[in-house]
DNA sequence: GTTATGTTCGGGAAATTTTCCTGACCCTAG
DNA sequence: CTAGGGTCAGGAAAATTTCCCGAACATAAC
């Protein structure tokens, strides 16, 4: 049995969500917070495997939770579940301590999911968002891209525009067999597996600009 | 001999580049103009082959003087040889009408190049801003995001979230095989050869969020 | 001077992926 | 019922990526 505390300011959102867990068999319920402070209360002295929990809430925001549940408690498990999905609102979640990030718009299954990934120990990510944003590890990101050599960076803003290995090969007079070595050690250096990411990638460093238009 | 008409506000840069464009040997330089009203009224009279203009300019900006220059003579060569590199600016100026764009960060050779590229009927890019400012044709790009089906267009938005093949495949449960097929597909349609570029564009029209952070 | 060390550039061969074509299946509209 | 479009996936060939390697070159170190 996995014992869940439920965090969230509507009564009827949490009764809900009760349900959902508990019809699944191997979650129970055993314990339900109105606010911030009621949950951290609840939490230390319930014992429970998985806090679930709204960020948006009365009492000290869900992010605070956060931070003073594992404060507490460094190994506590904690599924944010909530209706926002901004990679900076799930990206600042997440680096205060959260296992996973849950968004309303997802399936129902999702949430059981989610709590059964958290309780094995893993992380979990809503299928609706990057899924960059649980590999990322932003001051390690900015390593790996100062490993890349001059030329490699040269490569990679190229490819990360979004021109073919051709292109890169033509404009930076080196034959198509080099760039696409390069690209082989870039993706290996910055962790990435596709050239989508190294996109992402490179505008959150602002490597080149945001897109156009 | 390609004539060239140059206009720009400061003195010193028009004989910097009057020396460069008739070093080259095919150009020259067949006259000034010191703003945009200027250079209308001369570019009318006189002819030349390729204009080549900064974008800042008193007496109706550079952007202005590309429209009026284009409503008069349509077949007309401007060359647009800007300072600043933002996207949404060079995308003003090649809507405006605009045959080429150049960076006054880019290397002397440039210049000459471009003022080629625009006589012999082609455009030009600032080798250091992404080239699908050029391929990219606004009012078709939506169309073409719109031709995707429904299951295409799932994958196309995981896919330009930097997801791999294999990702999409488990996170739509179909074989890694239709995922590969609709990737074809899904390029095809909209007209790009990398996925870095299908995460610029889903990025443009708001499929997926700003890449974080 | 010579020996490491690291970057750059690319070849070769194997592995993987993409591409292109095809067929099955299921809808829905005519 | 049949035609057309979307969905899914296999097969075969083509292309690309990956991995390993060596050469050239520079630089710093001994």
């Amino acid at each position: 049995m996995i014992r869940v505390l439920l965090a969230d300011d509507h009564p009827v959102v949490r009764s809900g969500y009760q349900r959902l867990l508990e019809q699944a068999g191997d979650i129970q319920v055993i314990a339900e917070a109105a606010d911030g402070e009621a949950a951290y209360a609840v939490f230390v002295q319930a014992a429970a495997d998985v806090l679930v929990t709204d960020l948006s809430m009365p009492g000290g925001g869900g992010l605070e939770l956060i931070r003073r549940v594992l404060a507490r408690q460094p190994e506590a498990r904690v599924l944010v579940f909530s209706m926002h999905d901004s990679p900076q609102l799930v990206r600042r979640a997440l680096d205060a301590g959260a296992r996973g990030y849950l968004t309303k718009a997802s399936a129902p299954d999702c949430l059981t999911d989610a709590v059964r990934s958290l309780q094995a120990g893993r992380r979990y990510l809503s299928p609706d968002l990057p899924p960059s944003l649980l590999l990322r590890d932003p001051e390690h990101e900015a390593d790996r891209l100062a490993s890349l050599t001059a030329r490699e960076f040269e490569t990679f803003r190229l490819l990360a525009q979004g021109r073919s290995v051709n292109e890169c090969a033509s404009e930076l007079k080196l034959s198509a067999k080099t760039i696409s070595n390069q690209q082989t050690v870039i993706k290996e250096k910055l962790g990435v597996s596709t050239s989508a990411a190294l996109a992402h990638m490179a505008i959150r460093h602002g490597v080149i600009p945001e897109s156009g238009l």
